[in-house]
RNA sequence: GCGGGAAUGGCGGAAUUGGCAGACGCGCUAGCUUCAGGUGCUAGAGCUCGCAAGGGUGUGCAGGUUCAAGUCCUGUUUCCCGCACCA
């Protein structure tokens, strides 16, 4: 029976059975922590994506199982967020009725894959035994000063009716549904992720994470080194500090810059500039993220009326603002310095402000203005003459003395903002009382229960808010009539410790066993979407320092190594969808030609981190590779059948007499083997599937050369073919499986031990010597392999044919690079 | 605009990190087997000149370093990704 997708069921069963891939707690010493990011539980089957991701990441896990390793391969569903409730207002479906349907198909899809899960460790995210502990984590960061609610200018999206976090924000758009996004003022929970900073920075380095990921978060944290000067109010009794990281330009500064939303703007505005500042901040708010991002947009800005003094030569200036400076960055107000930045420079043109130089380019450089390179300070009291670099810490180390300003820090990255006004998430445990204030729920309440009887239509307010039962409760403080926090905490919460709970998942009492999960964690292999480097991927980590810091666990960083696949795009090189109507469905391709033909084939087709475009071809060239396969154990196993493997000696793994001999023919085999060996492990090792593949192709091919040559070794032959089966087993796992048992060879091939290369096999008696005559081929020459330098150079220089190649030149120098080539350089 | 990555046959993709470019596979060509084949097997093949032996040329483009460059350096083009008024 050739192989197909009864071959899948039949070991799936067989290995549920038997319990397989159960993970072993007692043996935590050679434990190995293999994770996948894990799945939304949509509507339809796992696509495309999910298998190049599972599969391919359980490849990895069955050779580090076979390599001894005791691997712990949970798998769970990220089964909060806005999908499902969009379903649901599209379908009238109850978004808890969609999950859990939908969870059980992904489940059955998940187990047709035939991957190493444990189920016994499933998490599911929107089950309240999960979700108390996201919870129980909210109160644990408010207690520690982590939680904190304030008024802010947050992310709006009209469509979705809901805040949205910066990350959630794709060039002005909503990251779910593309509608613009507009300015809110709304009082909200925010994680104080920013507190970490400096520690998510410094921890990068020695990640084995992809450099690209590692730059794109040190990018986002965006530190940035500078100073906080202090200016008075020229008339009126207020202050202010801006950050700048040019505080040599500061005697240059011809004005300065507040953001529209700045709280100061209402005191310093003079009666006489009220009405035009009042028109441009409601302007200011009407803008959306798009035009407000657009870079070739003309500044715009208005002047209160007020001034401020230069604290370091007394001058007065303007106070203008525009929304061309953010509020959400360093103090929200700016020193403008129009001669030396270009942004300042564009505002002073449009409004007539005066530009003064006060710096100059060295020799040579074109310092027009606006000149924003480093220079030398003129114009500027004692600072002149010296170099922007010197005089920035000189003026600061003035103001600094006259307590006017001070070095200082700056981050790009926002604290997380995780009040959502929807739904489908995790309710956040506070309580709002009138007496007492916001008043977190105790620890003993939760979980606090996402009610099922809510009407979910959008409409600004949240869903919760409008549900009597939930909502009104009493103050856990005083007992009077208080409300719930009507908000969910946003879905990247979950994500951010679920790697913490898999080791731990039936625990009641905690979110996880501290000793249990300083064992298992942190994870040695983390797979998925590179889509997260800015936004999960950090929030985990700072969710694994925060709880560290707290006592609960023990390590640094959760994923020491991180792995991103590629993505496979349709076969006509785009990214597939189903608009344009180029999506390939795995199921129909499974069906057709089994599990392990589909995972084969994502496995060879592809470098496994770029992907590329689907090919039916490919998947044809796979199912002929397993026809030559399932061939060559079918002769294997008729070879043995004869000998002591059917006399009932079956557990070794050599089973028939014949002839020993190490002829040339044998060697040749035993070379194949052993660099098939070295190449599978290693390639597989790195993630690096296709060359695996490639080797294990050419193994196929010298076991059918060698049989067909007279197959006078059979005892090599088949020790062989044992060995191409073990290298195959991580990409073929039911086929192999099924092929083992054919061979005779007791359950399982996973239980099997990993083959090992020899290095002696690898080394040929005679190797090809490529000669070149200054730098270009000539000759090809065979020689006895483990020369030296020397003796190369010298074999070389002997050679008939090498000589007759040099008549008539002079030698002037050899290079000779033993078992490669000789270089010979002549005139 | 700033930062990062990539570019190799007709195609997917390799190349011990400076040492025979094109492994493995697809597709293609020729032959064999079966002959109904869309099965199986063997061989060929970067491009180009040549009947051939053999020569030339070749990793986006232009230079450079080196005995030797897909690989290192400089400049440049195209594509992808990230950030984007961050002071």
């Amino acid at each position: 029976m050739a192989y197909s997708t009864k071959t899948d069921e039949k070991w799936q069963k067989i290995w549920e059975e038997t319990g397989l891939y159960k993970f072993d707690p007692a043996n935590v010493d050679k434990k190995l922590y293999c994770l996948e990011m894990f799945s939304y539980p949509s509507g339809a089957n796992l696509h495309l994506g999910h298998w190049y991701n599972y599969a391919l990441t359980d490849s990895w896990a069955r050779l580090k199982r076979m390599q001894g390793f005791n691997v712990f391969h949970p798998q769970g569903f990220d089964s909060f967020g806005l999908p499902a409730e969009n379903y649901a207002i599209k379908t009238g479906i109850h978004p808890k009725d969609s999950t859990y349907k939908n969870i059980e198909t992904m489940e059955v899809q998940l187990k047709k894959m035939g991957a190493t899960y444990d189920w016994d460790y499933e998490v599911i995210t929107c089950d309240p035994e999960y979700y108390k502990w996201n919870q129980w984590i909210f109160l644990k960061l408010y207690e520690h000063g982590l939680a904190y609610r304030k008024k802010a200018p947050v992310n709006w999206c009209p469509s979705c009716k809901t805040v949205l976090a910066n990350e959630q924000v794709i060039d002005g758009s909503c990251e779910r549904c593309s509608s613009e996004v507009t300015k809110k003022d709304l009082t909200q929970w925010f994680y104080k992720i920013t507190e970490y900073a400096q520690e998510l920075l410094d921890c990068l380095p020695k990640l084995d994470w992809p450099e690209k990921t590692k730059k794109i978060q040190q990018n986002w944290i965006g530190r940035s080194e500078g100073a906080e000067i202090v200016f008075e109010g020229a008339d009126g009794d207020f202050s202010f500090k801006v950050f700048t990281t040019r505080a040599d330009t500061l005697y240059g500064v011809t004005y300065v810059v507040l953001a529209p939303e700045n709280e100061l703007v209402d005191r310093i505005t003079t009666d006489e500039y009220k009405a035009s500042v009042e028109q441009y901040r409601s302007f200011s708010k009407m803008q959306t993220e798009i035009e407000r991002l657009s870079t070739t947009r003309e500044k715009t800005g208005v002047f209160t009326g007020a001034y401020a003094i230069n604290p370091v030569n007394g001058e007065r200036v303007p106070i203008w603002i525009a929304d061309y400076v953010l509020a959400g960055y360093g103090t929200g107000c700016v020193m403008a310095v129009p001669a030396h930045d270009e942004r300042d420079y564009e505002f002073a043109q449009k409004y007539n402000l005066p530009i003064r130089r006060v710096i100059k380019g060295e020799e040579g450089i074109d310092d027009t203005l606006p000149f924003v390179e480093d220079g030398i300070l003129i114009d500027s009291a004692e600072f002149s003459g010296i170099g922007s670099a010197d005089s920035r810490e000189g003026i600061v180390r003035k103001l600094n003395k006259q307590g006017r300003g001070e070095m200082k820090i700056n981050f790009r990255l926002r604290d997380w903002l995780v009040s959502r006004q929807r739904y489908w998430g995790t309710p956040i445990p506070v309580i709002h009382c009138e007496h007492c204030g916001a008043v977190p729920v105790p620890e003993k309440d939760l979980p606090v229960e996402l009610p099922y009887n809510v009407e979910f239509k959008p409409d600004g307010k949240s869903p919760l808010a409008k549900c009597e039962e939930f909502n009104n409760v009493s103050c856990p403080k005083c007992g009077k009539p208080a409300k719930r926090d009507p908000d969910t905490l946003d879905t990247f919460v979950c994500s951010s410790w679920y790697y913490l709970r898999y080791p731990d998942n039936k625990n009641s009492e905690q979110a996880f066993n501290t000793e249990w999960i300083d064992k298992l964690l942190p994870v040695d292999k983390y797979v998925g979407g590179a889509e997260h480097a800015a936004m999960h991927l950090l929030y985990a980590r700072f969710f694994t320092k925060a709880l560290r810091d707290m006592g609960y666990l023990h390590f640094d960083e959760p994923f020491l190594s991180l792995i991103h696949q590629g993505t496979i795009l349709g076969p006509d090189g785009n990214r597939m969808s189903k608009s344009k109507g180029n999506t390939v469905s795995p199921d129909d391709y499974i069906k057709e030609n089994g599990s392990d033909v589909f995972r084969m084939y994502l496995a060879f087709g592809f470098a496994y981190t770029e992907g590329g475009p689907w090919s039916d071809d490919g998947i044809k060239a796979i199912s002929r590779f397993v026809g030559r396969v399932e061939r060559l154990v079918a002769g294997a196993a008729e070879l043995c059948s004869g000998s002591d493997a059917a006399a009932g000696n079956s557990s070794g793994d050599t089973a028939c007499k014949s002839d020993t001999a190490m002829g040339s023919e044998e060697k040749e085999l035993n070379y194949v083997r052993n660099l098939a060996i070295k190449g599978a492990t290693e390639d597989t090792d790195r993630f690096q599937f296709n060359t695996s593949i490639a080797r294990i192709m050419e193994l196929v091919n010298a076991l059918y050369k060698y049989e067909s040559s007279g197959l006078k070794n059979k005892s090599l032959y088949l020790e062989t073919v044992v060995d191409m089966l073990k290298l195959l087993a991580p990409f073929a796992p039911h086929l192999t499986e099924e092929l083992w048992e054919r061979l005779g060879k007791s359950y399982s091939i996973f239980n099997q031990s990993w083959p090992k290369w020899e290095k002696n096999a690898l080394v040929r008696d005679e190797v090809e010597i490529v000669i070149q005559i200054n730098g270009k081929i000539r000759e090809k020459l065979m020689l006895p392999s483990g020369l030296d330098k020397a003796q190369t150079e010298e074999t070389v220089m002997q050679d008939e044919k090498v000589r007759s190649l040099l008549e008539g030149m002079s030698v002037l120098k050899v290079i000779a690079v033993p078992g490669r080539l000789v270089n010979i350089v002549v005139k």
